[in-house]
DNA sequence: TCACATCTCCAAAGCGCTTTGGCTATCGAT
DNA sequence: ATCGATAGCCAAAGCGCTTTGGAGATGTGA
């Protein structure tokens, strides 16, 4: 059914239907019901290829994640963010578009999603330092917003992101002021603009603290399980153990609390474990009281503000860059005490 | 830059380049090289709305996925299913269109998707027994592949699925022949239909050996590390305790590792494990030698065969429906071994 | 030289929608 | 009775592409 099958069955043009059924006024409201009735009853809707055409608006949202190699990961947080923008996009009427691209070719994806006029605008997701995207989108001039933000880019642009730096800052003090000198940082690849502001908020704190900083205590890789478990062992085994454990993920947190447990060891009362904690739908950090003390901001909120930022965004292209600075809360779980032998 | 542009600048009808950029051979040799090469001067892509509205195919996949209530969680196999798919698709130029549906709209959203002609061809996700969608689809008549099967359905249709009863069966048989008797199954919400076969595959394992059922060693939940520390913490506190699980995911069984130490026990020595692994990127069951014995099956690659079956049933629509099992590996880790006492 | 393929290209229609620029009928005001 | 405004509708153009049905140029064999 399409709408000159349903003009033709209500002896109307084309023209009064699709203003009926997109609300125009120069339609009367006893022709409008008549044709929304007939839209319903024969399940019509108006040919997403065909509107956008005419009208120039796709109502889709691109989202572009590196990762079809196998190098590459996917990353686990991706599934709670599209599900929080989805609120969003399935409230103001847009498509989700994903497009999973090699790093190389990353750039091209990008002028071929727009030149191609498959969107109307564009998640940036896991962006690196100085990242090249946000130019190359700024000047093939669609509507973005970054989750995250890249530093030293001159530019502005739209972003949500949280404040790692302070969350890493203020959990690395939290740490110190336990008693405890010798803290692993456990991060993220710092190829990632994220895992470097969290790593300057732990550097700051030490620094304040008057604590040296130790290479041997701070490590950078893939956020897994095996990872964060290799890291810890690392860390445990020095002259100078670790005692204490700052993770960027809760997946490499359950790592480390492995790597406590094989050394015969125990979270919390022996080493202490802060960890960031997305609060991912199906990894949360226990139901009632959280298992890790950790560091909070939910990823699915972020991927609606982004949504919203965006959408609002592409309604008014004139409206200035907006910036979202969520600020992740500090929870006091089982996995954090004073440093041993201090007690005594 | 459009065709028509194009067209203009190398003094050719639209006509000639667009069949020059289609491959089509009433074009000679040497136009159609200076075609491509202004084409890629002009960094000019077909717009792909015009040209889905001319020829009838959007060249798009439509991923419907339930989960946009705060209730249901977005299942974390998801990223890498779709990354599986992503591959097959950029090689054979589709994109992929992502909807997250309230459950009770999903009939309405499948509809939709056709009646707007956003999509042509379909994945089902998470099939439940018995599930209304395959009916549903077979009648609006567009190409789909479920990932999963949904028993009891009696029509015939594509799908790609892992043979988890014989897998399940597997794992029990071997935790059987280890002497255990009391076996803990730590499944996954089964109004999921790969859920109810696992269980299926568990208790026939048992019937064989003679070992009664037992409904405190079995739960169902949703697949998260919490669900699967409270199924073993009860289990595990029984009079007659559990000696050993199966796990549904490497989540859950993370959460059982937990509940094992918990205890005071050890996993390997005192109580066993086997979980179901997915083999996601960021979910590694170690990197070397596996950490759980385990039954494998890369979802990844389920991603990959759907989307071949898809991509090539809409090329050619009188293809018959297509099916592939894929069998599981059960891996030998070191969560396993033989009933403590009887060793003795 | 002519008839007939064969190459190479083109004009125009059409995909299903929105939107511009009318046109007609009605009604209140003059 | 006339005029202008307004409400309600419509015909047709146009979005950017593909594709049908030729048309002209060139080559081939009789």
């Amino acid at each position: 059914m399409n709408l000159k099958e349903l003009a033709a069955e209500l002896g109307l043009s084309q023209t009064t239907v699709s203003r009926a059924l997109n609300g125009y006024p120069e339609v009367s409201e006893a022709t409008r019901e008549r044709v929304e009735a007939a839209a319903r009853r024969h399940n019509y809707f108006p040919n997403a290829r065909a509107r956008s055409l005419a009208t120039g608006r796709t109502h889709a949202i691109g989202h572009v994640l590196p990762g079809s190699t196998k190098h590459e990961i996917l990353n686990p947080i991706f599934g709670d963010f599209i599900a929080g923008a989805s609120e969003e996009y399935s409230r103001a009427g847009y498509e989700l578009m994903l497009s999973v691209v090699r790093d190389e070719d990353e750039a091209n994806a990008y002028r071929e999603l727009v030149a191609k006029g498959t969107v109307d605008g564009i998640i940036v997701h896991s962006p690196k330092e100085n990242d090249e995207r946000i130019p190359l989108l700024k000047d093939i001039g669609i509507p973005f917003v970054v989750h995250g933000r890249s530093t030293e880019a001159d530019t502005d642009y739209s972003w949500v992101d949280v404040n790692s730096r302070r969350a890493f800052h203020q959990a690395t003090r939290l740490l110190l002021d336990l008693g405890h000198r010798r803290i692993g940082l456990v991060n993220g690849l710092e190829t990632g603009d994220f895992a470097i502001r969290r790593r300057d908020g732990y550097l700051s704190a030490l620094e304040e603290a008057g604590v040296a900083r130790d290479g041997d205590l701070m490590t950078s890789s893939e956020m897994t399980e095996t990872h964060g478990h290799e890291a810890a062992c690392a860390m445990l085994n020095l002259p100078s153990p670790a005692t204490a454990f700052i993770c960027s993920s809760m997946i490499m947190a359950i790592g480390v609390r492995r790597a406590i447990h094989d050394k015969g060891l125990e979270m919390g009362r022996d080493v202490s474990v802060i960890t960031y904690d997305d609060d991912l739908a199906y990894l949360r950090n226990g139901t009632t009281a959280p298992i890790f003390t950790a560091i909070r901001s939910s990823v699915r909120t972020a991927g609606r503000q982004a949504a919203e930022i965006l959408t609002s965004h592409i309604a008014d292209p004139s409206l200035p860059p907006q910036h979202r600075l969520l600020e992740a809360e500090l929870l006091l779980g089982d996995s954090t005490g004073p440093l041993r032998g201090q007690e005594t």
